[in-house]
RNA sequence: GCGCCCGUAGCUCAGCUGGAUAGAGCGUCGGCCUCCGGAGCCGAAGGUCAGAGGUUCGAAUCCUCUCGGGCGCGCCA
């Protein structure tokens, strides 16, 4: 509808200006929904915008622009107003479209072919494969799935994508904090090193490495300690650490080393991907980063930074020139040590990824990582990739409240709550709806005894209820030996005169335009808002509007309009990944 | 110190590329069940959009500064 007003606006436009009336270089004018009621249903400030362009006052342009307007049948009137607005209002009927095509669309109903089948990549979550994933990462699942589904409805051609950090310190880390806990287990008088993993998931894989192997990778901790640079609170426990992982490699030998290492990832990773999958979430791939390492694709990164002259040698290390592209200094590629860091890798990611044509490709972050966006556009530019290709979506930290406290975490001492708990305490459903009904940049206060409780307080429930409650009303239908008569009831539209009726056939023809605008904008929490607002006047309609009434046609108008709305809340419940329940 | 994000009703937040009297939910107060699920509906009170300048026909929205909060600023990932 807005689409078609917008065809109107321009051919008038496209009229004056080959009129001389406009300059042909005239900005672009845009018609909007109108805000109030009485300013019509839509509306334009395209007298506003082009008037002094035009040399004439804003109210004599917009009658102008009136003139000039092709006639439409869904037009009923086209007002002047205030400062120079053109206000439309259209025939009531011309609404009703919106009921027609959510019943003939069904799931397709809002989707739409803006994309045209472009290739884009959303990659999200990727947390490092060293612990469970926590609530923070929740939020990065929800938000960057829920961008996925939207920029798939609206005919992008999605990859969802988890970029598994498999090499590095990290990953080491971790393997020999499994290996102190076997060693432990097997009886050894185990010194655990202040910077080791310690959440009890560690003492799990040990166990199952205990089972698996026996006692095939035990050595004496007398070996395993001796001559170590001392741990904090004394000593560095980096150093310690690093000391404590050569040592490790050096007395398991590579083949054990790689067997404790590679059984701390695979356990981590299937319960990241199980968690994930119950959370409703499914990638196209994981991307392994000791691929690109071993593939010899950093490497290759590094030579093709060097080729282009943004590379120098300082105090033994190799460094990019991230500063003559925008960034505030430059940055290690490879170590002293000759190990490169993890922008090195991360700079070969990318690269790999514009190398597999993704028009644009959307990472999803944590906040934290901001500071890290020009490093990685800098080198996208030095590498001559448009940097606009990426687009980096940073998602603010989730705080849990309950009984009105906030809940601490730290991941340090592993005491933080896991996504997996989130899930058992409260549901995916209410989960996931929590997590995006605000913006992804605002900080985001989830109160677990609200998304818990099963009242009006709370929004999942509340839209959900609405679809449960159509599901019911479908029921009692049957329950009184009757049936829909789809073709009666759409033939019957225009007997819907009620104001709650009207009220909500408005809403839900906005519905194709809050999926564009949302995916647009990256923002699936304007979808959580719109179902929202649905379910209010659906709520509105029912308590005001009897839908099982005698009068077969107007209860066969009445049904196609809440079955329309029924398909709308599956539809946008989809989009956010949340159930669509028949009854509660 | 520098950089990024944020500051809107008692609380939690919307407010789309600047647009016409600033909107929801919760909470508070007052109403609505002989009827399709009361997990619902209706109404009322409640705001100097942190503050000060500026740009504009028009600013919560754009620019500058100040104040307040969060997060970054590693040869960690």
């Amino acid at each position: 509808m807005k689409d078609r007003l917008q065809q109107l606006l321009d051919e008038a436009l496209a009229r004056l200006r080959a009129e001389g009336v406009l300059p042909a270089d005239a900005p672009p004018a845009a018609v909007e929904r109108a805000r109030d009621s009485a300013h019509g249903d839509f509306a334009t400030n395209a007298a506003l915008v082009l008037a002094k362009a035009a040399g004439l006052s804003p109210r004599t342009l917009a009658e102008r622009i009136v003139a000039a307007l092709p006639q439409a049948p869904q037009v009923e009137a086209v007002e002047i107003a205030g400062p120079g607005f053109v206000n439309f209002r259209l025939r009531p009927d011309a609404w009703l479209e919106a009921v027609r095509a959510a019943l003939a669309q069904g799931e397709a109903w809002g989707r739409s072919e803006a994309g045209r089948g472009r290739r884009v990549q959303v990659e999200f979550v990727s947390a490092n494969p060293t612990g469970p994933l926590h609530v923070g990462h929740g939020r990065g699942a929800a938000y960057g799935d829920a961008v996925a589904n939207l920029l798939e409805a609206t005919g992008w051609a999605v990859e969802r994508e988890y970029y598994v950090n498999d090499a590095g310190r990290q990953m080491d880390i971790l393997a020999a904090s499994v290996w102190l806990r076997y060693l432990e287990l097997c009886g050894e008088p185990v010194a655990f090193p202040a910077n080791g993993y310690q959440g009890d998931y560690v003492f799990d894989i040990a166990a199952d490495l205990h089972r698996a192997d026996g006692e095939a990778h035990r050595r004496p901790w007398g070996e395993v300690a001796r001559g170590l640079p001392p741990d904090a609170p004394e000593g560095d426990q980096e150093r310690h650490m690093d000391a404590l992982i050569a040592r490790a490699r050096e007395l398991l030998g590579p083949e054990s080393w790689r067997r404790v290492h590679g059984i701390g990832l695979e356990v981590m990773l299937e319960s990241i991907r199980r968690d994930l999958e119950a959370f409703r979430v499914r990638y196209d791939r994981w991307f392994s980063e000791r691929s690109l390492v071993e593939g010899g694709a950093v490497a290759r990164a590094v030579e093709r930074l060097r080729a282009a002259g943004q590379v120098y040698e300082r105090d033994g290390a190799l460094w990019f020139r991230a500063s003559a592209f925008g960034d505030e200094k430059d940055r290690v590629l490879v170590r002293e040590s000759g190990q490169p860091t993890y922008f090195a890798s991360d700079v070969a990611y990318h690269l790999d990824k514009a190398g597999r044509g993704f028009e644009r490709m959307i990472d999803v972050w944590g906040a934290d990582h901001h500071g890290y966006v020009p490093r990685l556009r800098a080198a996208l530019a030095a590498l001559g990739i448009d940097p606009e290709r990426l687009e980096v979506r940073l998602v603010q930290f989730a705080v849990l409240y309950r009984g009105g406290r906030k809940v601490q975490m730290s991941t340090r001492s592993g005491e933080f709550v896991t996504l997996r708990e989130l899930r058992e305490e409260v549901g995916t459903d209410a989960a996931r709806f929590f997590y995006v009904l605000r913006s992804a940049e605002q900080h985001l206060d989830f109160d677990l005894d609200l998304a818990k409780s099963q009242t009006a307080d709370n929004p999942v429930y509340y839209v959900q209820y609405a679809h449960a409650r159509i599901c019911s009303v479908m029921r009692q239908l049957e329950a009184k030996g009757l049936a829909h008569d789809r073709a009666r009831g759409l033939a019957a539209l225009g007997r819907l005169t009620e104001a709650h009726e009207r009220s909500l056939v408005r809403t839900l023809a906005r519905w194709p335009e809050v999926v564009e605008a949302a995916a647009a904008a990256r923002a699936p929490h304007q979808v959580a808002h719109y179902l929202r607002e649905l379910a209010n006047d659906f709520h509105a309609c029912y308590n005001a509007v009897p839908f099982l009434v005698d009068d077969d046609a107007l209860r066969d108008a009445r049904l196609a309009l809440i079955l329309a709305t029924r398909q709308t809340l599956a539809n946008g419940l989809r989009l956010l990944g949340v159930s669509a329940p028949e009854s509660m």
